[in-house]
DNA sequence: CCAAAAGTGTTGCGTATACACCCATGT
DNA sequence: ACATGGGTGTATACGCAACACTTTTGG
């Protein structure tokens, strides 16, 4: 049996020796080209009226000027899940963000530098909570309207449209409002969400019976004051209760 | 903007050049260590009985002698699917395979000789039409039932656990009984299909009569004899009535 | 003729849908 | 007072699950 207790940055299969070509140094060799591996993010995020995404506005070439996802290489010593984590973190100040492997793309001509294959997430955040600010590659950082995305930099719109499908059918199975919202939200809050994601209009009555129903939402006995008309009651997501459904296959068709 | 008319192999953002260290020539560097990309394939036969993987076992270390899934190293001039068309079609000898992606497993010790991120993944064939015969890296290969599968190399039992549940999820909304069936198949064939997925007993009428309700299912007029009993009838896919049904978003609950 | 599997029908119950109605609140 | 959104109730229809019965075939 194969044994090796060294630690994985002195364990990689290439070999290391500095010198020098052209002006760049290139100290990582292998016997076969290796691609670079990158990840990227799809953060949707909900400002109340409509759903959004996270975009950064490239300030170098190529595509300098488009937008796109923020994202970034992964490192050799992390995974792909801590590599978009750091990401995110780095672009968005945002720690701990629900992070979901989309799927990996990998079109040979998808950066014109280079190879590179890159591993597309999604994640879902309270927009409220959040203050956008631009890193260091880029330009400026914005949200847009799904209904209206400008036009992307590399293989981003296939990338977009592949998250976007998938959020509609995650919708069915997993808490996925509950991630856009604030802690404490209304009825119809929750409700907008699934409208905008499905694209349709639902019975504000059968919905909240059916949501209910599900056994999930925790009722705070509040009320959200403030609003011009009767003040709604505010309910908060039960985790424990969702776990327990999720075992036993949880279905919700709208 | 930026162009580049350069074929991709020309295009990789290495430096080239031949030199030797110890015994092995290593002519592709890198500013950054880059990790290599392989493709696993977690591929799901259906003999009538029960449902079984396909599984290589390792002729050569790590892992001698453990089982694993069949794949290998991604090409730089080629997608993540063509890599697992050719692995699979160089492992399994068989061509246009239905392959989805699974998701990418990156944790950083999960290969012990150096450091590799594997995109896995799951197809479904018919086994019958599949001729077994282990290749070059491979001391043999075998089906498994899915109830009793032998320790496996690397992280495989996880990408395992991973390719089972997409499998059940997948069940609702996929046409994955017809992958694995012939072409031709009759109604209790395709409930053992569900009943072994699932690990559920379904009620045989109720079975039938919901699945012809969706509409996708092209009674042949023919019926299947040799049979110990009553020659039942044999249907086939209708791929238009399916992807008419796609498109409205189709649900099967069972 | 019998056993076992295949085909068809029926019925009752639960649940989703499409509504109507009342309540609360700011202007 | 009223417009607007929030909360609760109910009848109808539809679909699914649980059944019984008949038909076909090989042994």
């Amino acid at each position: 049996m194969w044994i090796n207790k060294q630690p994985i940055y002195l364990r990689q299969n290439y070999t290391k020796k500095n010198f020098t070509m052209g002006n760049e140094e290139k100290k990582y060799c292998y016997k076969y080209p290796h691609p670079s591996v990158t990840v990227d993010g799809v953060v949707f995020g909900f400002d109340g009226v409509g759903l959004n995404i996270l975009l950064v506005q490239r300030g170098v070439e190529p595509y300098k000027g488009k937008w796109a996802f923020p994202g970034g290489f992964m490192h050799i010593d992390e995974t792909a899940e801590q590599a978009i984590q750091r990401e995110l973190e780095e672009e968005t100040g945002l720690k701990n963000t629900y992070a979901e492997q989309l799927g990996v793309f990998s079109e040979v001509d998808r950066d014109p530098r280079e190879r590179v294959v890159t591993i597309a997430f999604y994640a879902l955040l309270r927009q409220s909570d959040y203050q956008l600010s631009a890193g260091d590659d880029a330009a400026d950082a914005r949200w847009f309207s799904v209904d209206n995305i400008p036009p992307l930099a590399f293989d981003h719109d296939r990338i977009f449209r592949s998250a976007l499908e998938r959020l509609r059918r995650n919708l069915h199975f997993e808490p996925v409002g509950f991630r856009l919202l604030d802690e404490k939200f209304t009825m119809s809050q929750l409700q907008t969400i699934y409208e905008s994601i499905l694209g349709v209009h639902l019975d504000r009555r059968n919905f909240s019976r059916k949501m209910l129903a599900l056994g999930c939402l925790k009722p705070l006995g509040e009320r959200l004051t403030g609003g011009a008309h009767r003040a709604p009651e505010l309910y908060a997501f039960d985790k424990k209760a969702y776990d327990n459904l999720k075992k036993k296959g949880m279905k919700l068709e709208f």
